[in-house]
DNA sequence: GCGCGTGTTTGTCAAAGCGCAAACTCGCCT
DNA sequence: AGGCGAGTTTGCGCTTTGACAAACACGCGC
């Protein structure tokens, strides 16, 4: 018994519907953990053991290619599962997945997803909805490298982060986390040089205001105007 | 009673381990149906009433974005469930399916999806899989795009069809249906130029020999080499 | 057998954005 | 307090590839 409170899940949307003790049935071989900033949570290509879902912080969830090339496929918000590698039929992790800061999360064997499921279809639905919109996200994605400018896929993926991880701040909204030039490149398939130059570009223009590993969109409807690629009406 | 038979779809690694009763059940419900060359199955954004399996074709799943710009999200082989939006708790199309060559195609009521789930858990599995596979191609074309030329990702997605739908032919393998240009330009995130262009300096190394709506890879290895970015050993 | 339309080839031009290089600056650690 | 290093800025040249344009060719239908 590792004594962890159903509150801690209870209000999920991944556990919606589910009564007091089937949250507890579930917390049952949960276990919790912290992950310190910058730890890797677990590896790309690594047997996956366990699926998780992340009470608080944020997680990056990177991909490299054989050539070492590092593309952030998705940051990962509280409240939701990762690391279900299970659930897709796989035995490896298909992305390293890295706290973007200090991070708690649950894991459960994958054992339990089978058991998880069976005793709880509504949780097996949300699992496999929470699967098909990152399909659905990734191939906009795809879509949106095909055919939008480096601009304009900035301008979305900022947007998308202040929308998904948005907190107020005097003169906008901030990301909630440390991000770099470079992680805005790995991003967007685009270069800490071009994300740099854009930024300053629109710092200049009053979009934005960023700093070392921060970005606050002071105007996100002049910036919706750039994702569209259009001028200010 | 449609009468279709099993054997219609035994052997199918969606109904893998299913009985002989299973596979009836599962049939009870489909209706087959013929769609010519260039005709849609479904259409992007409209109402998912029917989720689909091919059983002779090949299908184009296309996303057409705001602005008209198309990207071909991927090629559907027979034997593959498609628009399947259900399985994802959509309730529209997030893509058109076109019929790349004279189809037939199975098609089920989305009523019966959660049935079959749960009549034949077996069948959920792949079902899932399914999807988790798809999610990890998409995710490998984002890195592609990402990281990769132009030359390399053409040669990629040749090797790409190739491998899924190539017939032998006499002096290489041939793409088992029509394909333009303009349609390898839209899997590629490129124009029809440019795929022209790479293609005319392909034929010429003999690589591959390619005509109207035909591509015939010659040299299959010689193409990995030029995916890979590198010269011929 | 001819004409037309769809698909393909090829040329020229322009520019987006990347590679390379160097300087700078902010925080943090000692 | 000072130095160090990670992160950022900026300049410049150049390659890749997109845009535009025009001619061409193959095959189907009449």
């Amino acid at each position: 018994m590792t004594g962890l409170d159903r509150t801690l899940i209870a209000g999920l949307e991944t556990f919606r519907g589910l009564s007091d003790q089937a949250l507890d049935r579930v917390l049952a071989y949960a276990r919790s953990a912290r992950h310190a900033k910058g730890s890797e949570i677990f590896s790309q290509g690594a047997e996956a053991e366990n699926f998780y879902l992340l009470l608080s912080g944020h997680i990056r969830v990177v991909r490299t290619s054989p050539e070492g090339h590092q593309v952030i496929a998705r940051y990962i918000n509280e409240g939701e599962l990762f690391g279900i590698a299970v659930a897709m039929g796989r035995t490896t992790f298909p992305a390293s997945a890295v706290a973007a800061v200090d991070c708690v999360a649950l894991a459960w064997p994958n054992r339990e997803w089978a058991e998880l499921q069976t005793l709880f279809p509504a949780f097996g639905a949300s699992a496999y909805q929470t699967i098909g919109a990152r399909l659905q996200e990734t191939q906009a994605q795809v879509m949106e490298m095909s055919t939008e400018q480096v601009e304009q896929r900035i301008a979305h993926a900022l947007l998308r982060l202040v929308k998904q991880a948005g907190r107020k701040a005097a003169d906008g909204i901030e990301i909630d986390f440390p991000i770099t030039r470079q992680d805005i490149a790995e991003m967007t398939g685009t270069t800490l040089h071009t994300v740099s130059r854009l930024l300053s570009a629109w710092e200049q223009r009053g979009l934005v205001r960023s700093g070392r590993q921060k970005v606050v969109v002071t105007d996100a409807h002049g910036l919706m105007l750039v994702a569209e690629h259009r001028r200010r009406d």
